[in-house]
DNA sequence: TTATTTTTGCCATTATTTGACAAGCCAATA
DNA sequence: TATTGGCTTGTCAAATAATGGCAAAAATAA
């Protein structure tokens, strides 16, 4: 289980939609959504935005939990994985700093 | 150009060795730990445990640059970047604390 | 039981990563 | 300026991983 899969999980079923239903939507078949909200694959980008747009939620409330739970299989495994996220932190404040120079 | 790249890209100068020789011990070409160097290409896992032991620093100093890495290129282009590291730390912190239960 | 929904397992296809090589560039120096 | 040594660039095939789809099992509801 991850962040994203119970979440939309929790909206299908706070708007009593089917998984069927759902992700006809997004154009994949029922297995295939059904292992997206039990976290064993991911969403694309471009579905997050449709799933944000069914549910009628802030696109980027999904898009934070989608890309942590990214971030976190990534580091999971690691003894400094809090550590290289102060790092990566750190660089995205940097680079963003010039971004908007 | 990286953090990791940079760090064993001046490791190496410090020592004054060659691609050459890092390379042959990591058992990779010299086309090729240039493009790590320059963050072209990416290490190994077990690549960053050898590069602590030629240059003999701590392997976690190393393994935080490139783990962080990693992420900062997961996540530079979104706009969330920042929320969703936030939330993948929160994620982190508690699946450590129900380890070391 | 029967019908409906969800999950599991598998596999072919596609996409991405990787390692290797040849050739190029650049600086030092003969 | 020609040569040498070190580093970089570009390309490609092979290995690896991700993706989509289907069939069938399991769970849930009627």
């Amino acid at each position: 289980m991850n962040q994203f899969g119970e979440q939309i999980k929790q909206l299908r079923e706070q708007k009593g939609l089917l998984q069927r239903q759902v992700a006809n939507q997004l154009d994949m078949d029922t297995p295939m959504l059904s292992k997206i909200e039990r976290g064993e694959r991911n969403a694309k980008r471009e579905q997050v935005t449709m799933l944000s747009k069914i549910f009628n939620v802030p696109e980027d409330d999904l898009l934070s939990l989608w890309l942590a739970d990214k971030v976190y299989d990534m580091v999971k495994d690691e003894d400094v994985a809090l550590k290289a996220m102060e790092v990566a932190e750190e660089e995205l404040k940097t680079k963003k700093r010039k971004k908007n120079k």
